[in-house]
DNA sequence: AGCGAGACTGAGAACCGTTGTCAAACCGAC
DNA sequence: GTCGGTTTGACAACGGTTCTCAGTCTCGCT
C-alpha cells in the first residue's frame, strides 16, 4: 500500500501548483464566459507563464469538480466561467458577453414532466438564454 | 438584368442537383441527429458519391432555410436532423439517439420573462433534454 | 535535509471536424 | 449548341483540443 489515504477508493491527489493558482486567478478576474485561449492570454499578459495544455487540463479538472461551467459557442468552441455550485442557467449578452446566472424551477419541472411523459429516465438538460443587455441595447 | 426573377432582390438561384437530393434523402432516412460524416457515409454506402464538403455546404444551406436543426454534442461536433418548421426543442436518448420533438410554452414564456427582468432584449434560447428512453432503460 | 514515488508540466506533434481554394463539370436560359 | 453563373470535388489549410513524453516539482517519509 503506497497511498497515504486510508480506507476509501484510491483517488489521486491533486496538488496546488503555481499553474493551477494562475488559472484560478484568471477565472476570478473574468465575470463572463471565456475561451481557454483568452484565459491563457490573460495569464501571459500578467507575466505568468502557463502552457496552453495545462490551461486545458486545469479547466477540465475544475469543470469535473463542478467549480466552473463549460458551454459551447454556436461555433463549437468551449468557453468557461467560474460559477456558483447550485444548479442554474445563463442569460448571456451576445454583444458584450455579460452573464447573469438565473434559476428556473418551472423549467426544471417541465423538463422532468415532458421526459416522463415520453418514458425517458435519468434526465439532464442544457438551457441558455441569449440576448442584448441593457447597456448594449441603448448604445 | 440577367435573372429571370422579377421584382425582388437578386437572391441567387438554388438548383436541385443529384448531390442535394442525396443529402436530403439521407436526412429522411435518419430519424435522429447525425454528424455530417455519418450522413456522408450513408450516401456512400448506398452507392452514391457526394463530396464531404458538399455535404457540409448542403447542410448549412438547409439549416439556414430552417429545414434542418443543427446542434452541438458535448464534444462540440455539429449534428443535424430534419425537423418540423415550428419552434420546438428535443428530448434525446443518450444511449440510442432516439429523438422526440417537444414544445414548452411555459419555457418560452419563462425565458422572455427572466430576460426582461434583467433588461435583456432580442432574446433567443437553446434547450435540449437528455435522458434514457424506455427501451434503452429496460435493456 | 535528503530521498523516492508519483503527480504535474511544457513544447510540439498529432488529431479531427470544418472551411477555403480553384479548376473542372454542370445546369438552365436563350 | 452556346454562354454565364452555379455547383462540385479533391485537397490544402485552419483552429481548437488532445496526446506524448522527457524533465520538473510535491510531498510524505525518514
Ligand atoms: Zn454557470
Ligand atoms: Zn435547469
Ligand atoms: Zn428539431
Ligand atoms: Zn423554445
Amino acid at each position: 500500500m503506497t497511498s497515504t489515504e486510508r480506507g476509501g477508493p484510491d483517488r489521486p491527489t491533486v496538488r496546488p501548483t503555481r499553474q493551477r493558482r494562475a488559472v484560478a486567478a484568471a477565472l476570478d478576474a473574468f465575470d463572463d464566459f471565456r475561451s481557454a485561449q483568452e484565459i491563457h492570454d490573460l495569464i501571459s499578459r500578467q507575466g505568468d507563464s502557463v502552457g496552453l495544455a495545462t490551461v486545458y487540463r486545469t479547466l477540465s479538472t475544475l469543470a469535473d469538480a463542478g467549480e466552473v461551467d463549460m458551454l459551447r459557442t454556436e461555433e463549437g468552441e468551449a468557453i468557461w466561467r467560474r460559477c456558483s455550485g447550485t444548479h442554474h442557467h445563463h442569460l448571456v449578452c451576445r454583444a458584450c458577453g455579460a452573464t447573469v446566472e438565473v434559476e428556473g424551477p418551472a423549467v426544471e419541472q417541465w423538463a422532468d414532466t415532458v421526459a416522463a411523459e415520453h418514458g425517458f429516465a435519468a434526465i439532464s438538460h442544457t438551457l441558455e438564454v441569449f440576448g442584448t443587455c441593457r447597456s448594449c441595447s441603448t448604445r
